[in-house]
RNA sequence: GGCCCCGUCGUCUAGCCUGGUCAGGACGCCGGCCUUUCAAGCCGGAGGUCGCGGGUUCAAAUCCCGCCGGGGCCA
């Protein structure tokens, strides 16, 4: 990888930093597109500048209100707040149409009449011939007399008259210097017949009206900047620096799709993965702070962010790690902070009231603790915690052979579930005392007890310290659970998970 | 097919610009410790001929050339 001169940074100070996104409400917020917003938050808030929002709207069929609260909920979510009311694309028609107007009267833009059929059949017959399949310019060398006739017998496009030859080259903050031959490059459209900009020019025409200073977006549009640039140039516009960051990558390295699983943002806040995590885990995707310390939040993101330490290549989604970080951040949350973020898995369960009394509350508050060590996701959370507010149904097999079918099984349950009746201090140390010394007046093993009760107790061979979690259970339920493990056991009742 | 971009352990990456701890960190994996289990935590380990081939140089992951591979965009 070469790597060009940097130091256009000092001339970046300059000017306040004008940066957005620019996503359409056709669908949901794909990570890619979170990621590209949290690198034009970063670099805005890192410069003092501004972070701008536009909806791409004018795809009229597609373009629907509740992905827009969508995309606004993702950015809220990660914690990316924007600057100035977000600017909608489908509410500034007539300035595409003024701007592409001027750009025909200086014989930038004409007419083109050629119909889509006659273009794709054209396209074919180049393709055919082994050649790149461009438009071929024929109306760009109309008359003016004939234009303004069929101008106003047929319909038609607008097209960029882009220079015949020649190159433009741009300066890439991530990548270096990009060229593109003009040669390869054909007269796109600009407004479509219906009157609609096409993206290329409504593009260019929002990001000069927006103030734009840095375009900051995905590899993929790389091949779309030259014509961008001409445009600008065209108008006497000064274009924005560019910045293409890399792509997010499947498992197979090919661009993030739905084949590889979950792409939208909202699948993974619905897994429950913090948004802590999400945004931490993003910004290491292509980036990398310079102490090499991968914990970070977004103050210290923000601190430590330069865009051209961007790393160019495409980077793959690692959900394991991603999972990884999200129990990180798990475990640094207050117990209280927590249930408050479980608390909805745990409503949608049907455990806790949404308005959770204070008794349910202050269960909640013993029970976090217990299973935070353990909790990825805040969805796991139920399956973690299941235990606590559901007797067991059956037990998992490993359990059932290695502890609960021994043949002293029931009979040392019964005898801990008496001792625990007429316990005075139900409390973790009175439990962990009557435990241990059952298991020493039968001369056992403290283990054997204990996975034992444990089996009894949750069905579960792991989780949290049995006596804590006894303590948290409480005397009734901790007497029923064993008094039922072995009625079930005693009349062969009992059943295998799964 | 054309153009463009990219190429360091399985994965995310540091190092490359300013050639000389031939390779550091993180996830994952393996093992140990701790412990009533799992997890967490701590400690240790395996894992990279720095895409390949030439060159420049006393010395290259780092500079130059060629090639290969992958991806993106065009419809």
């Amino acid at each position: 990888m070469s790597h060009w001169d940097k130091s256009y940074s000092k001339e970046e100070e300059k000017g306040p930093v004008r940066v957005r996104i620019a996503p359409s409400p056709t669908g949901p917020l794909h990570v890619g597109h979170a990621r590209t917003a949290l690198f034009n938050w970063l670099y805005a808030r890192k410069n003092k500048g501004q972070f701008l929002l536009r909806i791409e709207d004018t795809d009229r069929e597609r373009s629907r209100p509740e992905f827009e609260r969508e995309i606004l909920d993702g950015l809220r979510w990660l914690g990316l707040d924007w600057d100035e009311e977000p600017v909608r694309q489908s509410t500034r028609l007539s300035l595409y149409r003024s701007v592409a107007e001027r750009l025909v009267q200086m014989g930038r833009a004409y007419a083109c009449f050629c119909s889509p059929e006659e273009l794709e059949e054209r396209r074919k017959a180049m393709m055919a011939r082994g050649l790149p399949p461009k438009y071929d310019r024929r109306c760009r060398s109309l008359s003016d007399e004939e234009r303004q006739r069929r101008m106003r017998e047929q319909s038609f496009v607008l097209r960029f008259a882009m220079p015949l030859d020649g190159e433009t080259v741009f300066q890439d903050v991530i990548r270096g210097p990009i060229s593109f031959a003009h040669s390869e490059l054909d007269d796109f459209v600009l407004l479509k017949s219906d009157g609609f900009p096409a993206y290329n020019f409504a593009c260019v025409v929002d990001d000069h009206e927006m103030g734009i200073t840095h375009v900051i977006r995905g590899e993929d549009h790389i091949s779309n900047t030259p014509r961008q640039i001409q445009i600008y140039q065209a108008l006497g516009w000064q274009p924005p620096r560019f910045a293409h960051l890399p792509l997010i990558l499947g498992k197979d390295r090919s661009k993030l799709s739905s084949r590889h699983g979950a792409t939208s943002l909202k699948a993974y806040q619905e897994m429950g993965i913090l948004p802590e995590a999400m945004v931490n885990f993003l910004a290491l995707l292509g980036w990398y702070p310079r102490d090499g310390r991968e914990i970070l939040s977004l103050d210290e993101m923000v601190e430590q962010f330069e865009l051209s330490d961007v790393k160019p290549s495409g980077a793959i989604f690692d959900l394991e790690k991603l999972l990884w970080m999200s129990g990180h951040y798990v475990r640094t949350l207050a117990a209280e902070d927590l249930a408050i973020r479980i608390l909805p898995y745990l409503v949608e369960r049907g455990w806790v009231e949404p308005n959770p009394s204070s008794e349910q509350w202050n269960y909640l508050l013993q029970v976090t603790p217990l299973i935070q060590e353990r909790m990825r996701t805040l969805s796991e959370a139920t399956s973690l915690a299941d235990f606590f507010y559901e007797d067991p149904e059956d037990y998992d097999e490993p359990v059932v052979s290695k502890w609960l079918t021994r043949s002293d099984a029931p009979q040392m349950l019964e005898e801990l579930s008496n001792r625990l009746e007429s316990l005075e201090d139900f409390t973790v140390e009175g439990i962990e005392e009557t435990v241990r010394r059952m298991a020493a007046e039968r001369g056992q093993r403290a283990a054997v007890l204990i996975h034992t009760t444990r089996a009894a107790l949750t069905g579960r061979g792991e989780g949290p310290s049995l006596f804590h979690l006894m303590a948290v259970l409480g005397r009734e339920r901790c007497v029923r659970r064993l008094r039922t493990a072995v009625r079930r056991l005693t009349e062969g009742s009992l059943k295998v998970a799964r």
